[in-house]
DNA sequence: TTATATTAGCCAAATATTGTCAAGTCAAAA
DNA sequence: TTTTGACTTGACAATATTTGGCTAATATAA
């Protein structure tokens, strides 16, 4: 239940990775992607699709920990927020059943 | 669970307001509450809080709908957004126990 | 010191979101 | 059938937000 950017840091470094050897694969600025790792930058769709190709063993991982972030982020300091979510989840939910 | 815009008209019809009656108290260009009203844009932060004000006796409906379409919104056509959100929810509940 | 890796600050460029206006639809009243 | 009033639509201008990437700073080790 990581942020995206430790999530990411993580993986790179289990590999001994660094920052510039990664962005190179996926020509991506390193200093860009230092951002990401340390959450002062949120990676695009595109760059999380990029990464989590990258470290395809953990694919899913990397995309939810970015998706959660996404939404945490959405809902921070609203003293709604937690109630919201639990009924986005019904929304989903309810969507979901429309189109099967 | 009615989606935000549904939720707005809803509470404007059943006071039997008019768009401009409406859009006059909160200082609102009239076509651009229908367009809320219609879902075809989202209301800003600002705006939700004058509309839960002016609708006070369903504050909490208009902001929790508002909230929550925002929320499926940022994981709509995503295979992974219920999982996500799922996860997003533990993450809050993390962060709240870290401030009390 | 020198070299390498990472981080920080800055700001232009790119994207996304909003606000407004003029024109349009539609239904009911005159 | 013409007019009126409420609302909707489309286009575009105005704003706001996010992103990319450069240069400089920092850190750490050889």
């Amino acid at each position: 239940m990581k942020n995206i950017g430790d999530t990411l840091r993580a993986l790179r470094e289990s590999k001994g990775l660094l920052l510039r050897e990664v962005g190179a694969e996926l020509s991506l600025d390193p200093t860009l992607l230092s951002k990401i790792e340390r959450n002062d930058r949120m990676p695009t769709k595109e760059q999380v699709k990029a990464l989590s190709e990258f470290y395809e063993d953990k694919k899913n991982e990397v995309v939810i920990a970015w998706l959660s972030d996404k939404l945490v982020y959405e809902v921070q300091d609203e003293d709604l927020g937690l109630l919201a979510m639990k009924v986005a989840e019904k929304k989903i939910e309810y969507i979901k059943t429309q189109k099967s």
